[in-house]
DNA sequence: CACAGCTTCTACATCGTTGTAAAGATCTGC
DNA sequence: GCAGATCTTTACAACGATGTAGAAGCTGTG
């Protein structure tokens, strides 16, 4: 009787649509089509689907090849409405073709597939309103959780957030702020790097990134941990050694050791802010005819591997950078798991130099 | 009356929930918080998010007051469900830390924003497993459409697929397939770079990158314009100066260099099949103290930042990323728009020789 | 044999949004 | 003053999945 209504049940599917259901034009197959080809409700289908124990396996295995011949689907649009998170956070990056943003996006990326989400990746190449667009825009609302990288917000347009995605920032831009955070000691690091070149006995020091205005605070810590290691080793700074740059990039990087080396009294040690600026330097130096590190000793910052490969290799500040994106989202997950309401956290990784060529020579 | 009708709606709705809903644990406001507190429809309150035409001014204004009030956003799976796409596509590549990937990611997250499509970036490291989980994994069925750079699965394995997302395919690896496909002639640009280094008087030129072996179809083709320049130049191939690389990573440019220069007659020129392997090969010429290009020129693939400010700067094959990041688009959105049935299109996108001092020398 | 308790399955409501159809209000022209 | 057109707003039914409650069938207990 039982095993009749469902023959009968299959029968009508195959005559009103199941047959062409596996086959329509969009190549949707929904709960509805595959349990119309079993012959069972459409609760039974998804029970199967995840995995709910009590079920016949009779009444299993039919279910199952009603899938498999529909090559069934789930909708991740209706089971996120449905259970109400999307598994979908988002890394918002100044630049992606920044080989320090992108050897974090592949950390963030690994470290979040460990915990089954997915990464969205966002570039905005520091715009501001890109960057409010990111964490207030509708898209936000799509999103489990938010981790930014900011570069033109204001930490007072940060608090202005309406939005209650958990977030969490990375990098020194907004310190002490209303929410989570992870950066690494950017004036310890500084002075580290510092510390090293006067080790070697250079004694006319150039810092290359400084960025004396609004949203610069990454590249202020830096100067002043520069600034300081020298006074300690009571050398007096030299403004014209500490150059500007209005991002990090090679180019600036380049304009900037040509006007240093321009100098009548050039430097012998160039700290760059950051291994972009410091490749950039490193060129030019070359270029004009200077050896590395005999004549201009450089460090960079951040670690990447183009560091590694360069002519000579650059000796850098390595901030821990899976570190980073694990703590990023350790934090993210705790808040998604719904500790929203702790204060907000103040996570610092670690950093270490790496010496390399480009202070140490061909050891 | 109708005004009193209005107030007393209201009122109840503050007695009721809508003054608690703004602010409600979870933070979200739903059409129906605001319809509740402008006393009108949830439908009227689409209406108004949506733009549509007919409503009163005064109406209107209500609406828009209670949407502000309550800091009202989309939800966006309801609203995918709904609809029937999400406005998300995948760029799944093998890593994002190459610079030519970044590169890439950047203009296709350019050319997506323009057409109102939000990118998630997915690395597979070549795993075939995780590119089959990309291509026909659950999260497939979140996304509008596909873009994919393959690495590890064979032609075969990429026309077995059972999802029926648009996708396009980046790059060699399977022309000719069932799918839409973006490439650059390999062949012919491998050509002009071996033509050039012939044109500076260079007879004795390596090859690094070839992969003769399953899923290394673009090197295949590399190998075959290298080799094709040379027997028109009336120069038979010499294998010892063909050197495979597992991947294309500096590293095993660097280790392929050694193995070229350790020959009893090295070489006066390289061709390197990407521009990592090209610095990683220019690195291990430096340190042994040869002059580029004076001892040895080394042609690049790729036209990456880094190989702009390497000492010396590197002489490339530019393949024109832009170009490569709107073809795909273009292919994409034109599949999702529902011209599903049109046959494979096959698009080239175009490449040129960019000669940097690597060849040229500082001229 | 009545009844509790378990297993297996189903109907229904629901998540938040939008398309459809139609109701009610207002205006037009004759 | 009334049919008909137009404007404004609404109720309802989807989109596809899943939680809840409970129906139907079975077993075992007293």
């Amino acid at each position: 009787m039982k095993r009749e209504e469902r023959a009968s049940g299959a029968a009508a599917e195959q005559a009103d649509g199941a047959g062409a259901a596996g086959r329509r034009g969009n190549g949707k197959v929904t709960l509805k089509d595959v349990a119309a080809r079993a012959g069972v409700s459409i609760k039974t289908v998804s029970n199967v689907v995840n995995g709910y124990a009590h079920i016949t396996p009779e009444t299993r295995t039919r279910v199952e090849a009603a899938l498999e011949e529909l090559g069934y689907r789930p909708n991740l649009s209706a089971r996120h409405l449905r259970r109400g998170a999307s598994g979908i956070i988002a890394l918002v990056v100044p630049e992606l073709d920044v080989p320090y943003f992108a050897e974090l996006a592949r950390h963030v990326i690994g470290a979040a597939a460990e915990r089954s989400l997915t990464v969205i990746i966002d570039q905005t190449d520091g715009d501001p309103e890109r960057e409010r667009f990111a964490l207030d825009g509708d898209r936000a609302l799509l999103l489990d959780g938010l981790i930014l990288s900011p570069l033109g917000l204001s930490r007072e347009e940060l608090a202005e957030r309406r939005d209650r995605t958990p977030l969490v920032l990375l990098g020194e831009h907004i310190s002490g702020g209303p929410v989570d955070h992870v950066w690494i000691d950017n004036v310890a690091a500084a002075r580290a790097a510092t510390e090293h070149l006067l080790a070697l006995g250079r004694r006319r020091i150039a810092a290359i990134g400084d960025q004396p205005y609004e949203h610069g605070e990454t590249a202020q810590l830096r100067t002043r941990g520069f600034v300081t290691a020298l006074q300690e080793a009571g050398i007096a700074p030299d403004q014209r050694l500490i150059v500007p740059v209005p991002r990090f990039h090679r180019e600036h990087g380049a304009r900037a050791m040509e006007q240093l080396l321009d100098l009548e009294q050039p430097p012998d040690a160039v700290f760059a802010f950051n291994d972009l600026v410091a490749l950039g330097a490193l060129r030019v130096a070359l270029s004009r005819g200077l050896r590395v590190p005999e004549d201009v000793a450089i460090v960079g910052f951040d670690d990447v591997e183009d560091g590694r490969y360069s002519t000579p290799t650059l000796t850098t500040i390595a901030p821990d950078k899976e570190r980073i994106a694990r703590l990023a989202l350790d934090s993210l997950t705790a808040r998604i798991d719904g500790d929203g309401d702790q204060p907000a956290r103040e996570l610092e990784a670690p950093f270490e130099l790496v010496v390399r060529e480009s202070t140490a020579g061909r050891g």
